[in-house]
DNA sequence: GCTTCTATACTTAGCAG
DNA sequence: TCTGCTAAGTATAGAAG
């Protein structure tokens, strides 16, 4: 049982590559948490391997009706919506663009679909070399071209989510 | 020099948590890049820090002209964009999306304006608690809006990014 | 495949310069 | 501050069930 040093190369063998991630992903997992606890920073991991049919998303998907929730109960968050500074445009924004997602996801069918687009998409996105950051960049051209979609203009109203 | 186990909660203390925050931040790093070499995964993750004023991020976004010039490169990438199928179409939004950004971005004016609306906003993401989960939910919109995208139709080229 | 075990490798808290 | 040190604490490779 003599323990190697690390060689910091892709293990070959598919049953010890897997173990190796399985565990790994479990360490990162926790650090990822304990360095949020710790110093009360936002941080998100996710990890995409071809043992899980989902990406492996730290913090988890947990409640997407609690995220929403939050949403109505930050007072500060009421209060800038009634702003008119660039900060609540953008607030505001991304209520209806939430409020627009969760329309989207009543028609469970359209769900599946974009679900397994989604797949698709991420996929090529990794495969092909883009990082979050440009994830990012591609967020950034959502806000760029938001105002090209089309927002329901009533009050924002929370109703159970279909999953 | 009696180390403490970890109380993990917040470090009240503002530079023992700051010093935390660094050496894990490190190591996190480290870690989510010996998992991505040693079990050849995708991974990424993103840490938002009052430390840093722009998000840490792994893999770093390094070279988006890369990224551009691998669209380039992979052969199987350009098959795809002569196919019909949902899988090609999917592709072909991609390439003209990361078209549209590179234009975007030769504007260097509107490129920091969309950086600072980006650090807004991410900020209210993650502050209102939208994981990436949710940010990936974003992009399903993104994906579902696309045809609102004024998309150019000439030839995709390859020119230096300002950036 | 999966747990569980545990010795060893690795990480990092606290300190010092 | 930051950097480096080092021992205490933690993660995990490899084996066993």
């Amino acid at each position: 049982m003599i323990r190697k040093k690390v060689k910091l190369a892709y293990i070959t063998n598919d049953s010890s590559r897997k173990a190796n991630y399985k565990k790994r992903k479990k360490g990162l997992m926790r650090k990822m948490s304990e360095l949020s606890t710790l110093c009360g920073i936002s941080a998100c991991a996710i990890m995409y391997s071809p043992y899980e049919s989902q990406p492996e998303v730290w913090p988890s998907r947990i409640g997407f009706q609690q995220v929403l929730s939050k949403f109505k109960m930050i007072p500060e968050m009421e209060e800038r919506k009634n702003l008119v500074n660039q900060e609540s445009f953008l607030s505001q924004r991304i209520v209806k663009v939430v409020e627009q997602l969760r329309k989207d996801y009543k028609d469970k069918r359209e769900k599946e679909m974009t679900q397994v687009m989604f797949n698709n998409i991420y996929d090529k996105w990794v495969v092909h070399g883009l990082n979050f950051g440009d994830i990012n960049d591609l967020n950034l051209l959502l806000v760029e071209k938001i105002s090209n979609i089309d927002m329901r203009k009533d009050a924002f109203t929370m109703t159970p989510l279909l999953f």
